[in-house]
DNA sequence: AATAGTCGGATTTTTAGG
DNA sequence: CCTAAAAATCCGACTATT
């Protein structure tokens, strides 16, 4: 019942699986000469330390090239900017680098268009919308018009009308608790939710009510799978102040489905995404495999990314299978390699020939700097556990996004439940400056990834690693808020181990030996408001 | 009524490194 | 030849969706 929300009437012609770009993009594709967008974005990372390049000498320079790279620009863009706006000014070379990542023509139209409409200050899951409507060839003012009228029709009261003004009414103060009636409502953008994606246009204008506690500092935000076992979420949203879980599957942001459940008291008007926009179909993100890509294996996106991928033998059976048939495999053969290819979420690396993704691969697809988990002695069997539970920055910080213009000055966050630390690269990718950030995780290989990931981002402020979030204590809570004047934000996602789906031996819910530690997080939560609001007074 | 997909766990076998 | 670590191989249920 929790997931009445998915029963949006008609969401058929808007299910994400008629995105019909698959004949398009291939023939597309294959005609456009060797431009790949994939290298473009990763290039960047690899040989930032080699300072070859005759002009840039000072460590100033280096360390700016270093700081926008982290936050997912290519190295040559990050150059550019600074070039033109001088080496002084980061907010000047950061809108420098939003407008050229813009303006930069992407190989591909949707991508193009997308990007185009948003820079615009059309609202991310419109623009979206309406490519999806008008096909990802239409002009840019037919997709514009379309938006427009669409949001007449749902007489919708938002400040969109003029859509080059990016922040004009901000939703609520968020300094102060606005109205002593102590009754909150929050507007959510229409096609929030349903049908696990946030661009149904079925669903209606929602208004939440908050409970006045919530509405104030912090803010927090509470992730895990979405598809868990009956009343789970129920539960989970009775704790976390009766808040409706915003569903999302990550499909809109990457090229690899991931279906998981948010609650948060963050605002959600003017949400922007992460910009360029990565590459949204298997195809775009790995134009090699297109090569050896049948044309029986209709799939634009991968399954979600879990922590274990295909052993050898997997592959090399069906390779063995495939070769004993010419090009075109009897239709059952096809079906049964399908059903493989699917559950092991499989990509084409050559003749009849499969393979699972690799880990910097799946790094990519979540939205990671590359090699965000190699190195200091992680094995790749530890890479592939770590990226499996981690958040797709992507999806996380178009959340989050919200939150930059509130805190100019940076923003002091607890994060639970770290992991790789998906939040604090969300956040560090939104141009966000992290001054405190108290990062909670029980797994030494990721405490070592943060950490690295934190001094090679030349991070200015201060990160608190604890280990065990049982131990956190109010009364250590205290000396944190007083210490660093409050958290604005509790963020993390608690374990799913006994929650999801793929497990066959322990799915016990909520209740279970891990995801238990859910009472946890909100015992945390509870806590820090309790603190926070007596600070106040 | 049938199908598809899922932030996994316990155990055994193989490999890597002395 | 030994040990530790990594890879391979077992293992269904639950539910939204069609």
């Amino acid at each position: 019942m929790q997931f009445h929300n998915y029963v949006g009437s008609e969401g058929d012609d808007s299910s994400p699986s008629d995105y019909d770009w698959n004949t398009d993009d291939e023939l597309e594709v294959f005609g456009i000469p060797p431009s790949d967008p994939t290298i473009s974005s990763q290039e960047s990372c690899e040989d930032s330390v080699g300072e070859s390049s005759a002009s840039c000498s000072s460590a100033k320079h280096s360390k700016l090239i270093h700081l926008f790279v982290g936050m997912g620009f290519s190295r040559e863009t990050v150059i550019k900017a600074i070039d033109e706006n001088g080496r002084d000014n980061e907010e000047d070379i950061m809108e420098a680098l939003l407008t050229l990542t813009a303006e930069k023509p992407l190989t591909v139209e949707k991508d193009e268009a997308l990007s185009v409409l948003v820079n615009m200050g059309y609202p991310f899951e419109e623009a979206l919308t309406a490519i999806d409507k008008c096909g990802p060839k239409a002009h840019i003012s037919e997709l514009a018009d379309f938006i427009s009228a669409s949001q007449l029709e749902k007489g919708l009261h938002s400040p969109q009308e003029s859509p080059n003004n990016k922040h004009d009414a901000s939703d609520y103060t968020h300094e102060k608790p606005c109205q002593p009636s102590g009754e909150y409502y929050l507007h959510t953008s229409k096609k929030v939710k349903l049908g696990l994606g946030i661009f149904n246009e079925a669903s209606q204008v929602i208004s939440r009510k908050f409970p006045r506690e919530v509405a104030n500092k912090p803010y927090f935000y509470f992730e895990n799978v979405a598809l868990a076992p009956k009343g789970v979420w129920k539960t989970i949203s009775r704790f976390l102040y009766e808040i409706e879980p915003e569903y999302v599957d990550s499909k809109y942001f990457c090229a690899a489905t991931r279906k998981r459940g948010y609650i948060h008291n963050l605002p959600t008007h003017n949400r922007s995404p992460l910009l360029p926009i990565p590459p949204l179909t298997i195809q775009e993100a790995f134009p090699t495999t297109k090569k050896w890509w049948p044309s029986w294996d209709r799939r634009t996106k991968l399954n979600c990314l879990l922590t274990r991928v295909a052993p050898g033998p997997v592959t090399e059976r069906i390779r063995k299978l495939l070769e004993k048939f010419g090009d075109e495999p009897p239709l059952h053969v096809q079906e049964n390699v399908l059903v493989e290819i699917r559950k092991w979420n499989l990509v084409w690396v050559g003749k009849n020939k499969l393979a699972p993704l690799e880990p910097d691969e799946y790094e990519m697809l979540l939205g990671f700097p590359r090699d965000h988990t190699r190195g200091g002695g992680v094995t790749r069997t530890e890479r592939y556990k770590s990226l499996g539970n981690a958040f797709q920055v992507n999806t996380v910080a178009y959340h989050l996004s919200v939150l930059k213009g509130r805190f100019p000055n940076g923003i002091n966050v607890l994060s639970l439940f770290s992991g790789i630390g998906g939040a604090e690269v969300a956040l560090h990718r939104l141009g966000m400056m992290l001054k405190n950030v108290v990062s909670v995780e029980i797994a030494e290989v990721n405490r070592n990834i943060i950490r690295s990931w934190w001094e090679q981002t030349n991070q200015r402020g201060n990160l608190i690693e604890v280990e065990d979030v049982q131990k956190v204590s109010s009364n250590e809570l205290s000396q944190w808020i007083t210490k660093f004047g409050g958290f604005d934000l509790i963020i993390g996602g608690s374990p799913c181990n006994n929650i999801s789906g793929s497990n066959r031996v322990s799915r016990h819910g909520l209740e279970g030996e891990q995801s238990s530690l859910f009472y946890e997080y909100f015992r945390i939560v509870e806590a820090v408001m309790e603190i926070q609001r007596d600070e106040l007074l």
